[in-house]
This record gives structure tokens, sequence and C-alpha cells, in this order.
DNA sequence: CCGGTACTGAACTATCTGTTCGATATGACC
DNA sequence: GGTCATATCGAACAGATAGTTCAGTACCGG
């Protein structure tokens, strides 16, 4: 709460604290309903005083919330830093998430369903969205002054395609999890990539092509 | 919660008090949050006794999601009921909801973008993307054996291309309520054609092209 | 008009949230 | 190692809400 340290140096306290609460919270959605889920619950489990919890997070979604935006940055920006380095492949670079997310969502597969099930799912949805939408924005902004078909493809079209591939996505991944997740990522990831750009591989710019 | 009356009558009474607890919601629904609205600010906007109120419903989802269903079905049933009647433009009939929607959404702003915002979304999100998907699905249904590009359409991929397009719809649909649903209607349903078929609108058949 | 059913309203239990505060433990830094 | 700052604890407290029960009342349908 009082910011007194060196900068970007952490307490251990504060740190373990932390770290148990989010191991808490992930070990009990593995368990059950978000939703069912109290913070007495995680503090419990985390053994931690529940008094200790409102000092670092303000409810159950914001430690979601913080743990999720944290993990997932750091997965893509891993990824993404991976694929630079690789020389091979110059391919198909955009949606680079993609592969990248349905790996992740498989490896971690009930995690995600839980994650992203039942009504907590928006907060973490949410999260996600934001994530790749910045992606996708930046991918797109690579095509300024391209077009799509013969329409000129101004700011508010770009925008727009952005919320739409990557709602898009979602609904694929999410469809995808609820059928616990039986076709292998490359698959669906090729799936995916067929219905965004396949069809129109050709003349299509939206995707970088 | 008895059932002895014949068979389709309903008591004037349970249809009374229903309809004012789901008016009521409504009208709540414009004014504060969804989440911050408690079953007995519903019961006391409607002027019902709470305890009539589990008489009906089991929970405020309950009440959201019966309303919404009904209403959406019967609007979308109408249209449609509507474009087969009107002989003219035999164009373009797929994805036939989508400009229904965005006018319905427009015409009803405020009350989508409740209904859809914040936490609470999830219940009225879920309902609409069941209901589209059903009408994708009956769309799609009529392309059995066609093709996206050279890869054949089997079950699992028109499964997929339904859920892909609902998603990317709601994604637009979403992103365009809350920028305050400025461009009209037809502009944004446009747009979302475009993304779905315009860049591919010769050689895709997954909107029956 | 009568029987049946829906509605009322209040009481009650139970759970969860969010806050406060003195006591204690522990990390950071010299 | 010592000292200070501060993180943590744990218990207590007030307030909100959910969901149930039940006896009494109002009202619908026939």
């Amino acid at each position: 709460m009082v910011m007194k340290m060196a900068r970007g140096t952490i307490d251990r306290r504060i740190a373990r604290t932390k770290g148990m609460l989010q191991h808490a919270l992930i070990s009990l959605i593995l368990k059950k309903d978000y939703e069912t889920i109290t913070i007495e619950d995680i503090c419990d489990a985390a053994n931690v005083g529940r008094s200790t919890f409102y000092a670092h997070y303000t409810s159950k979604d914001d430690l979601k919330r913080s743990g999720l935006d944290e993990n997932l940055r750091r997965l893509l920006a891993d990824r993404q830093r991976d694929a630079r380095a690789m020389p091979g492949d110059s391919g198909d670079r955009s949606l680079s998430f993609s592969l990248t997310m349905f790996e992740h969502a498989r490896d971690h597969k009930d995690l995600y369903r839980a994650l992203v099930g039942g009504r907590g799912g928006t907060v973490a949805l949410g999260t996600i969205r934001r994530i790749l939408s910045g992606l996708v924005s930046d991918e797109l902004a690579a095509t300024a002054g391209k077009s799509v078909g013969k329409i000129p493809m101004d700011a508010v079209l770009r925008e727009l395609a952005v919320q739409y591939v990557v709602g898009a996505f979602m609904a694929v991944l999410i469809w995808w999890l609820d059928r616990g997740a039986k076709l292998p990522p490359q698959q669906i990831d090729a799936m995916f990539r067929l219905l965004s750009t396949g069809s129109n591989y050709r003349n299509n710019t939206l995707n970088g092509g």
C-alpha cells in the first residue's frame, strides 16, 4: 500500500503472498466452479490471512485478471521472440498467436476450460481478447493502405477486422475446448487459418499474405 | 409449480407476475449495472413479493435468460418469415440474421449494451450465440458436400465454421455497440459481410454464395 | 359462488463481503 | 547483528443478499 522500497525491488513477503494466492486460485479453479470460490477459500488454500488478501487485490476478479494477464503476455512474448529467432518458415507469420494459443490451451486444458467457462469467463475472455486484439492490431497496421477485395481498408474497417478475427478465434478456441480439445492443435489451427485466409489466400491482404 | 389447468391455458396471475418481473428487470437494466441489481430490487420495481419471484424463477439469470430467449426467437422468426414472403432481392440470403440483429440492436441500443456488457453479459451472449448458431447451422446444412477453396467441407469443419462466423459476428456487434452504434446498421452489416464473404465471394461456398 | 391456486409479507438461517486494528513476524538495509 | 519499516495475522464487526418457510389473503377459472 505504501511504496518506500527502491524502485523495482519487491519485498519477498509480498511476492510470496501474491504467488501463494495466484497458485491457490488456480488449484481451486481446477476443483470447483469459479463462481462458488470464496475469497476465504482462496486464503485458506494459500494460508494467507483474509485481510492480507485485500492488501493486494480488490476482489477475486482482480486476482484472476492480474495473474492471467501476466502469464499470457509472457507466453506470447516468449513465443514471438523464439519465432523471430527461428530463421526457417518465413511462410505465414500472420495471426501468429493462434497456434501458440491452441497449444498452450491444450497443455493446460483443464485450467483453460475453467478459466473461460461459466460466468466468470467474462473476466478471462476479456483479458485474452484485449491482449490478442493488441497483437492483431499491430499485425494489421503493416497492411495500412492495403485493401480487402476492391474495398479500401480504412481505419474503421481495420479496427473492425481486428474484432472480427479475434472474436472468431475465441469462439473457435472455446468450441474446441468445450469438446475436450480432441483435435490436435495443428489441425484446429489449420482450420482456423483456412476460415480466416484459406479460401481467399490469393487476393485477401487482410492477413498480410 | 403445480400444473392442473387445461393445457395451454395460463393463469392470468402468473402471466401478469411474469410480465411484471420481465419488464421490471429491463427497466432496471437500463438504469443500473446488471450485477448490482438485487432480486429484491426487481420485486420492488415489479410490485411482486420476493417469495413469488422464487415461485417462477430460480435466479436473476434465469429471469434474464428466459425473457431474452423468447423475445429473440420471436424477432428472428418474424423477420425470416417476412423475408420469405418478400419476393424481391433473392440476392444474398446468407447470414440472414445479421442485418436484422444490427437493426434491432440499434433500436434498443441501451438495452443491448446493458444486456451484453459487464459480467452478466455471459448469460445474454450465451443465449444469443445459441440461437444464432442454430440459424447459421441450418444455413450451412444446405452447403453439405460443398467446399472451402479446395478443401472438402466435412461435418467438423462445418460446425467449426458456424462457431467461427457467429463468434465473429458477436464480436463485431459488441464492438459496434460499445462505440455507441454510430455507424448505420446497413453499413456495419455490409462491413461484416465483406469480412465474411467479401474478399472471396467468387470461390467461397461457405456462405452459400 | 366455490374450490383451488397464486400472491403476500414477514421471519429466519446462512453466507459472503469488506473494513478495522492491535499484536506479531519478518524482510531490508546499515 | 541490530533496527526500523512494513507485511501479515486473526478476530471482530457491520451490512448485504440469497433462499426458504408458512400462515393468511386475494383472485382466477369454471
